[in-house]
DNA sequence: GTCTATAGCGCGATAGAC
DNA sequence: GTCTATCGCGCTATAGAC
């Protein structure tokens, strides 16, 4: 059997752990503990740190991507709308996940090889619903994939250099929790500017 | 003495692989190794790795301030001048260390209480002339400072999220380098019109 | 200053009793 | 399925010869 109680205690005790230190600096011992099962059914059930690593990445970045996948291809929402989607729906993932962007971004670059496979090749602007409108609006396949890049770049930044902003603008976590709220009212109406949407 | 050749070459191999591979990942022998000297000399120099990583992401961190710092202050460019000025600026530095923006940001939200202590407290906007300047053209602080995380954003993110881009897109080496140095001609334009500049 | 050799520890993993 | 006990490895750090 697949699914004991026990072996879903240890994944999201995996996925907690390994988001918070990464794969590096996350110990096995730290996982049964947070489960609060033994250590030794961790390899059990998942063999090694590596698999189950691997499990949790993968369900993360294809978490991520079918929620992004969805919204970019309901065809009853406009590009406003999708824009300021997008925004709602990142922001409330990671407020109540703040490490999740980084643990997404670090481990992709060390392990990607295995994963990228994984994904859809094509990737997810593609033929998009999104791309579609944008080409409706007069622009090019090259500079759909601009928009969407900054889109994501404009949201996801600020949480995953949390400490980077602080040292730039001088503010302590208040300050940057300000900045964070205001840049997500401001966030739509920038990309509409900056492209002329 | 503070200064031998082979104290150097620690260093300089330390900067090498803790960039690559992060503190967790990086080992003291990898260090020895790529400096071409003996394992213990590294403790008879910098006492632990520890200390040694110190000294590197501080420098990094510094130097990168600093850099921006220069830029931000220069009161012979206008506003325009500045935002070309940063753009080419860490366009050539990650460029040449892709590595280097992953390094900054990971290691900065591990080690913050550290490091944010050692670095001015004020940020690198308040007082810049680089915010006098967009405060003459009718932004307030609040806003220079949205300006300026917009600016790095759009130019960070993308170096910071290689794999995830190429998923984003569905594209190779090739066609992610082609996405990143179109971007550079556009980030000017991108931000005045963004911000009405 | 530089080397060899090794201490000492924490880790992932597993054997084997229950 | 779950536990205890422990193996074996690789790491940082250091003692001590040169």
């Amino acid at each position: 059997m697949s699914n004991s109680i026990t072996e879903q205690k240890i994944k999201e005790a995996a996925r907690k752990v390994f988001v918070k230190k990464g794969y590096d600096a996350a110990r096995t011992r730290d996982i049964a503990e947070e489960a609060g099962v033994n250590l030794a059914l961790i390899n059990y059930y998942y063999r090694s740190k590596e698999f189950l690593f691997d499990k949790i990445i993968l369900e993360s970045i294809e978490a991520f991507r079918n929620n992004l996948y969805a919204m970019m291809n309901d065809p009853a929402t406009n590009i406003h709308e999708k824009i300021r989607l997008i925004v709602e729906n990142y922001y409330c993932m990671f407020e109540q996940n703040p490490e999740l962007p980084m643990f997404m971004f670090h481990e992709l670059e060390n392990k990607n090889e295995k994963i990228i496979n994984e994904i859809n090749p094509r990737g997810i602007i593609h033929e998009s619903v999104f791309e579609k409108q944008l080409i409706e609006h007069g622009k090019t396949q090259e500079e759909a994939k601009q928009v969407f890049l900054n889109i994501v770049s404009i949201i996801i930044l600020p949480f995953l250099g949390k400490s980077f902003i602080k040292i730039l603008c001088g503010v302590n976590d208040t300050g940057y929790k300000e900045i964070i709220n205001k840049r997500k009212e401001e966030i739509p109406l920038w990309i509409t500017t900056m492209f002329n949407l």
